[in-house]
RNA sequence: GCGCAGGUAGCUCAGCGGUAGAGCAGUUGGCUUUUAACCAAUUGGUCGAGGGUUCGAUCCCCUCCCUGCGUACCA
């Protein structure tokens, strides 16, 4: 409102140094008339963007971040930076008169926002350059950069500050950019083959689709409670009985459970439907789309991870086809005779093979234990594990041959299950028996309304879910899901 | 929830019973093609919080807070 007015001075006693000197810059800029916190400038080009296509003796406006500064006298170099990059500028005391020099040198610092007006240059030493005739303070930073050098390394900064992480770190902005244009073009790609994209409540008065623990919040003009969504899986299916054949909802689902490397209790995940459709066939829809992914975004199918020195720690290949086989299969090539042991037996073997068993274990709890600590933690190319007994997933179609088991793939990738994918249950009697089942156990209730829409009729459909955080860790090599989510939980701090 | 590691200057880190150190940033001076600019000088700390042991605690002990990793939970 008053942006020629300095803020009142913050008592001494709390401030440090460093923030006074600052704030005596900005008494010093707002007595020079100059708008400390200024408005809209016309820029021509982005800093990182016109280094990239960089031409020569082009004139340019300029606005970004300075980020370090190497001053020489009668002259400056300093670079110019935002999310694209960073850009090197000149200034010269001959250029811009005296006045206009020492008020540079005086009061602008590093973190300051700036304007620059001039033309593109290469430097003596080889450097891309902006040779700048006009100077605009555009914002004041009263606190400092983290360090120049080594940028943020402190997590807890890293997290709580992330401007400051993605100020000061390439790596992290760069995931960010390509998790933005991932983002997108899996839009694109569903879109491309017919899907629409569709929105679905995030605030549910029964939580349904997924097991999981949800949070829980009140609404006061209903005076009811309400739930943060663990899925959108009872809305789109809703949209099938509708007549919609292919549709998706990319968004946010929020599970009240732990933290961990791999879990944040809000994250984005994918759910597509296609009526008239089945699990093989989702699974070749996902297995295109992460193909096209890793082709336009990670220069083809090969990803790797790397270390902090640069050194490669894995590789993972997505070459197609990829290797789809059978629950039950994968279990016999750790153990043959698996399936003929008695379950005390099994039970026996999973502590042989070093996999932790509770004491209150069902049996297919003890398999399903052994499949992802030997088998689902050591896979790191692509595997479609499928036909999973049906336990495992109460609400997929039971296989007409074998009603053990479902029409099920579990995608797993990098050592972490990515996507499942169903042939979907669309018999309301069926599906009512295994809710009631379900909610015995869990004390939850049933979606009734749910159940009305399936007694109108669904089509049969397959079904997806990608883990959008999952995904994107894999094809940047991030090891947290903490480094592909911008502002991940953490606990509060008093 | 449990276990392990960590929290020291604005940032990155060292010190680990004798009263606090470096580099960068900052400040002052010098320098008109530098780039982790350079040269010289210099400011800056309730050593996460609270309690205890000790002549003396950043350091040892206890409790708590926050973070990371592992584990548990997790269709």
């Amino acid at each position: 409102m008053q942006p020629n007015t300095p803020p009142p001075a913050a008592p001494e006693h709390s401030e440090s140094e460093l923030l006074a000197i600052r704030r005596e810059k900005l008494d010093g800029l707002v007595k020079a008339g100059v708008d400390a916190f200024g408005g809209r400038y016309d820029t021509t080009h982005q800093p990182g963007a016109l280094k990239a296509n960089f031409e020569e003796n082009l004139t340019v406006s300029v606005a970004g971040r300075i980020l370090s500064r190497r001053e020489m006298g009668k002259a400056t170099f300093f670079d110019l930076g935002d999310i694209s990059g960073r850009m090197q500028c000149y200034l010269s005391k001959s250029d811009v008169g005296d006045e206009a020099y020492a008020q540079f040198s005086g009061l602008v610092d590093i973190g300051d926002f700036v304007g620059v007006e001039g033309f593109t240059f290469i430097t003596k030493r080889g450097e891309k350059s902006i040779h700048i005739k006009k100077l605009t303070p555009l914002s004041k930073a009263l606190r400092p950069l983290p360090d120049k050098w080594h940028g943020v390394t402190d997590k807890e900064i890293k997290y709580r500050q992330r401007y400051l992480d993605l100020i000061s770190n390439d790596r992290s902005r760069e995931i960010f950019v390509t998790r933005s244009k991932m983002v997108a073009a899996i839009r694109n790609y569903m879109q491309e083959r017919g899907f629409m994209e569709v929105e679905t409540p995030m605030m549910q008065d029964v939580p349904g689709g997924a097991a999981a623990k949800p949070f829980e919040t009140f609404f006061h003009a209903l005076n009811q409670p309400m739930f943060l969504r663990i899925a959108p899986e009872l809305y789109l299916k809703r949209l099938l009985v509708a007549g919609f054949t292919q549709i998706f909802e990319l968004n946010r689902n929020f599970r009240n459970e732990g933290l961990s490397r791999r879990h944040n209790p809000e994250f984005t995940m994918l759910e597509a439907y296609w009526a008239y459709a089945d699990f093989e066939k989702m699974a070749d829809l996902v297995e295109g789309m992460i193909c096209h992914l890793a082709e336009n975004f990670c220069g083809g199918l090969k990803i790797e991870h790397k270390d902090e020195e640069g050194n490669v720690t894995k590789t993972i290949n997505l070459a197609r086809p990829w290797k789809r086989a059978r629950y039950t299969d994968l279990l016999k090539s750790i153990d043959p005779k698996w399936y003929d042991y008695s379950p005390e037996e099994r039970k026996a073997r999973a502590k042989e093979l070093g996999v932790e068993i509770g004491a209150n274990f069902e049996d297919y709890e003890v398999t399903q234990h052994v499949f992802e600590r030997l088998i689902e933690a050591k896979q790191f190319d692509p595997l479609y594990v499928n036909h999973c007994p049906k336990e495992l997933v109460p609400l997929a179609k039971q296989n007409a041959e074998d009603n053990s088991i479902v029409d099920v793939y579990e995608l797993v990738i990098n050592g972490q299950e990515i996507s499942p994918g169903y042939s979907e249950l669309n018999n309301p009697i069926v599906q009512r028996e295994r809710l009631e089942h379900q909610a015995g156990e869990e004390t939850q209730k049933i979606d009734e309304e749910f159940i009305l829409a399936l007694e109108h009729g669904m089509p049969p459909a397959g079904g997806i879910g990608i883990g959008i955080d999952r995904l994107i860790m894999m094809l940047t090599g991030a090891e947290s899901i903490r480094d592909v989510i911008l502002f991940p939980q953490l606990k509060r701090k008093d």
